[in-house]
DNA sequence: TTATAAATGTTATATTATTACATAACGTTA
DNA sequence: TAACGTTATGTAATAATATAACATTTATAA
């Protein structure tokens, strides 16, 4: 069961905008394109970008410093995240496999560590530029 | 096999304090750090971590900005790292798990892209800070 | 030795992210 | 509804991370 958040009016326009755009988007030009509806400060984005990867609607790609909306409807929270990036046309997008996911969140070693999140990230290229 | 590389005289001062350090640094510290060795401005620094990067010596936690020496001996290339970190202290380790690295690197799934590369890092509480 | 690549030095600047402080809106419950 | 705590907002300043551009030097190898 999938708990409904009430984004709050900035929070809602910043997702939407991320969410329309269907690919990572960068702090600062979200910033840019939303300074229009009145969201004029870097903070205030980062304060949206915040509240939006803890409950999960978006998540960030660590290695372009970037956010994308979450692509998969049942991901309640930024627990357990995989993406595939191509190395040259830079497209993103969300890993959904239960094995690999089942295979992750069951994973331990010898540390004695509990590991309650994973982010992993693949690199490469994608089929279009593969073929280039 | 492994490659043997020959450091260059800022990539030696650098990785050795990185090495030295056991965990992981960011630029600015490092930085700081080689400052009385006539290492003075942050692009110096930046080229030497690209460098040490590429060769497999030092990693990037992305999550972190920050950069670790290879704790994997047989490593000699950045393409298949996995990283522990626990949210409470902030200390990190490489895990070296064969299996773990063997399944990640065979994944594949049906987007008809090709991965050369990944990156994992996870989170939870580490022993010593489960245990307060 | 010569030319080519790799590394260095230096200044300036771009990009990403947070601190600090003040105010407003929202949700609960007395 | 009044009072309270929590969450969100607004604004300015600044900190932290990273790269561009250009000149020069050092190492490698043909």
């Amino acid at each position: 069961m999938q708990k409904e958040h009430n984004l709050s009016k900035n929070q809602k326009i910043i997702f939407d905008l991320i969410d329309k755009s269907g690919e990572p988007m960068k702090a600062y030009s979200i910033l840019f394109n939303v300074q229009k509806k009145g969201i004029k400060a870097p903070l205030q984005v980062y304060r949206a970008l915040d509240k939006l990867v803890e409950i999960g609607k978006i998540h960030k790609i660590e290695s372009r410093n970037a956010f994308i909306a979450c692509q998969n409807s049942s991901c309640q929270v930024s627990k357990a995240t995989a993406f595939s990036i191509c190395e040259s046309c830079e497209n993103v997008s969300e890993i959904s496999n239960s094995k690999l996911s089942k295979y992750l969140s069951n994973f331990s070693d010898d540390s004695g560590m509990k590991y309650s999140k994973y982010n992993l990230e693949f690199f490469g290229l994608c089929k279009r530029c593969k073929s280039k």
